[in-house]
DNA sequence: ACCTTTCTTGAACTACTGGTCTAAAACGTG
DNA sequence: CACGTTTTAGACCAGTAGTTCAAGAAAGGT
């Protein structure tokens, strides 16, 4: 019934995350869109209704690559001072081996879109509330393994953990390796 | 000799800076520009160049604002950890009372120009190493006074407290005042 | 009073925006 | 192998981007 696609969902939205991270959402035309995924304007509405709706599904996928990503780092083993100080290492390197500067797609958004889209900020603060419980799964297994102190909030510091790595993306735009890993240093030395 | 300008530059300066810390620098069109400052499309390009040039001008503008109230607080009479609290809750103040969140002109500029235009990510690197000197030079006083550790390197120290604010402020983009100041709290409790 | 200079303004300009539509082509199905 | 459905590439649209410009306006110098 009817011709199929003659494209894979998956790869074009993963070709216009890309677009996407690289130039912001309002940075980012159809034109381009269209360039970097490969199949023409047309088709890219005919199958995802508008550039906002692509741009949520993009979203979700970068979401849901960091989210595979950062399990595995943090379950790692090593204690959890090892195993967070790694993840944040991973992350630096991972920006400053790109020849762009893009930091993280959700924090870039947010900070576009999410003062003058609740839809967007609602959205992004569920996928920030996500990273933090990732950090927070891993410092209560921390306090089971007796490697963290029991006095210390799981939440909270989890919380802090969040923002430093949010930090740390911003931070990445424009300062060089060294600067950003005496950040993390100083950061571990905290617990 | 000539026809004198009808307009005060910095209160123009002002409101451009306004429309381009709510919109972003690709978010906000000449015609935005115009109708923010009161004055005629024409004479803003006779007066600025250029929308890169007028945006740079804002840009310090937003910078000399801020190191004047960051030098303020930080001046305070308290301890260091009260004064760099107070610094921190006072901007995350700020942010909220806004009826728009707008995060912050700097961080926010990193995050769309940086990575193309390394004319813009150089200024915006210098305006972040200058608030990485006020906190530098906050602890270095608290060193003298004797409420800071004399073991603290004061750059390395500094340098992660700027990142903690740099988070905060995009943070604040999607999150309440109790996360916040939670974020603070445990900042704070690390030295 | 004129000339020069600098300013102001709105219109004009080109290129491109986000988005829609269409005619043709490509398929799976019966 | 024709059917109806769906994809596709590109034409198309009104609107806006960033910028320039011609024409007039306000000042000082002569």
């Amino acid at each position: 019934m009817g011709r199929p696609r003659t494209f894979d969902d998956d790869v074009v939205l993963s070709r216009a995350m890309e677009a996407f991270w690289t130039n912001g959402y309002g940075g980012t035309s159809p034109a381009q869109l269209a360039e970097a995924t490969g199949i023409a304007k047309g088709s890219l509405y005919n199958a995802f209704a508008s550039k906002r709706e692509l741009f949520t599904k993009c979203l979700e996928l970068y979401h849901r690559q960091v989210a595979e990503l950062a399990k595995g780092l943090l379950e790692h083993p090593g204690t959890t001072r090892e195993c967070i100080g790694a993840a944040l290492r991973f992350v630096v390197d991972s920006d400053l081996a790109q020849p762009l500067r893009r930091g993280c797609l959700v924090g870039n958004t947010a900070v576009e879109l999410a003062g003058h889209d609740a839809d967007i900020a609602q959205k992004i603060r569920g996928m920030q509330d996500e990273s933090t419980g990732w950090f927070e799964a891993r410092i209560q297994r921390g306090q089971r393994d007796g490697d963290v102190s029991r006095d210390l909030d799981p939440r909270a510091y989890a919380e802090y953990l969040a923002n430093t790595l949010a930090g740390l993306r911003v931070m990445a735009m424009t300062h060089e390796a060294p600067v950003l890993y005496r950040i993390i240093e100083t950061t571990l030395s905290t617990f």
